[in-house]
DNA sequence: CTGAAAGCGCTAACAG
DNA sequence: CTGTTAGCGCTTTCAG
């Protein structure tokens, strides 16, 4: 029931040939006007809509491209995705979304699945690990990591965040407030961003003539129920007189556990967050916070992917994150 | 460079017909043991995947299906997609996000492509106005309207959230309380949606034995910024002692204004939120909020889409809202 | 157990 | 300007 409406069937129905559909639908020169309107009429009538599988299979591209992420209900990623969706549809790109819950294995799939489909690109936060397969296949596929590097046997372009500055900053800011005991909580070194911005903090620590007490340095796997508990912790502990935390999703947890135990972002603890919630600029008078450059992060993106330059070229970037004070 | 390496590539290398290699990698079982192991041994050394647009274009169905947001900001269409995309990754299917930005042509242009493309299925909150194209040759292709029903020119599953007794309970809730002035920020009638909830909001205020003064209800097309500055208006106005919103973006803006002229959540004006994001869990003891089902909603969907009922019945269902008081 | 042929929808390359 | 042929990668059908 309801056949298919192809080329062929327009063409039978029009007694015509069925090349003779297709260069008229493609707006091909060499088409009598009158032929072409006609066929356009009649496809449009039929209900005739293009085959990309059968256009994949020819070789010509499929205008898809994948975005890998951890999750999509972190801000920051949703953010992400909302703009890079945004700059594909401007594109005519179809962005397939995979949720890799940060499994390498899920990954792996997500990655096969794509390359099966022929997309053009993928967008990927690598999962933290060991990968169990090889990308030195991805021939065809444009790769682009995005905030964190990973070996991938193969180089491919990368679109990072530098945010040392802005934790070094943040450290300095709170100094100048005049605080002394001044708390960190963050990944720990299981992924690189976690090693830099803990040095980034302990620089801050240094520049502004103060030294990390191991007890206001805490570190582990991220995660929003680590950040909480490290919080919680620390407004147990007493000692520290303000925090900067390195991660969004910590950062989120830490927020929780100061308002829900009825403190404010300013007292006892003076807060920083880690990237730009929106409600983050309306919880009391704002919460200062390392703010990500989300927006040029996936215009980045969208532009490498949509770039026509060699695939096996690759380049890193980094864009940098601002400390926002409020 | 790097030819595509294809079933009969493979073949070619080893010798053989293009069939057995066929049967082999899809464990067929007219296939000598060795044969078969020899083929999938090679066939991982090759780096072989298998072609989905060949696999399409025979009529297999792909495993791609769509969603159609408004944008994927708004933390309740996050967290749908998010639950969304699990189940798809637990059915592997692979899910197609597309932002419409809620315009009719964006949406058409989506469908369009999610046609062209054979995508099983889509999961859409349709924008509102009238659509300049018919859905009548969506034969194939199966449609699930989320949240809004609009008319597509044929019949399509619709899931839906009955939010009716969640509202009216907010209004018991309040007069309970002790509440005379209750105020409701809401959409205007051009959704349905709109209607039914200050419906809703009525019957709740004639049940307390409350009127509706005009200058207490504001309805007007839905945006943060709408809700934003109703909510200063009533804050301006000092009549409203509660308020109840009508809206996930109506809810951030109100709660916005209200926190970002600090006030608290619960005066001057007890504060009903719509939705329930985060942090409406952390702020002040927390926000009274009407909770939406968002995890059924997208379960639900993801049953329809995987499930191999006829296409063309449809069905409706809907799930209700409820009042979280905290 | 293995192979050869046909066809899914489309377009490049040749004929007319 | 229009039509015919061939082939992209795969599986179903029919023959060995």
């Amino acid at each position: 029931m309801a056949e298919r409406v192809t080329i062929k069937s327009i063409a039978k129905d029009l007694g015509i040939s069925h090349m003779t559909v297709s260069r008229a639908l493609s707006n091909h020169p060499n088409v009598l006007k009158e032929t072409r309107e006609m066929v356009q009429k009649r496809a449009r009538e039929m209900g005739y809509v293009k085959s990309a599988a059968a256009k994949a299979m020819r070789g010509d591209g499929t205008r898809i491209v994948g975005l890998l992420l951890p999750n999509i209900v972190n801000e920051f990623y949703a953010r992400f995705a909302n703009t890079l969706a945004l700059a594909c549809e401007a594109e005519s790109l179809q962005l397939i979304i995979h949720l890799t819950g940060d499994d390498i294995h899920a990954e792996a799939k997500a990655i096969e699945r794509l390359q099966e489909i022929q997309a053009q690109g993928v967008v990927m936060v690598p999962a933290p690990g060991d990968r169990p397969y090889s990308f030195a296949r991805l021939k065809e596929m444009r790769v682009i990591q995005l905030i964190r590097q990973a070996d991938l046997g193969e180089p491919v372009d990368a679109i990072l965040v530098d945010d040392s500055a802005a934790i070094t900053a943040a450290v300095r800011h709170l100094a100048n407030l005049g605080h002394k005991q001044i708390a960190y909580i963050g990944a720990d070194k299981e992924l690189s961003s976690g090693r830099s911005r803990l040095t980034a903090f302990k620089v801050g620590l240094v520049e502004a003539g103060l030294d990390a007490s191991a007890e206001l340095v805490r570190t582990a796997p991220p995660s929003a129920e680590m950040g909480q508990r490290q919080m919680e912790a620390l407004l147990e502990v007493g000692k520290a007189s303000a925090v900067v935390c390195g991660g969004v999703e910590i950062s989120n947890g830490a927020l929780q556990a100061i308002l829900s135990g009825g403190h404010k972002v300013d007292n006892p603890v003076a807060f920083v967050g880690y990237g730009d919630a929106l409600l983050y600029a309306w919880i009391g008078k704002g919460v200062t916070t390392i703010d990500l450059p989300v927006e040029a992060l996936a215009s980045e993106a969208a532009a490498l992917l949509s770039e026509k330059r060699d695939i096996h070229s690759s380049r890193t970037v980094a864009f940098p994150a601002t400390l926002v004070c409020r």
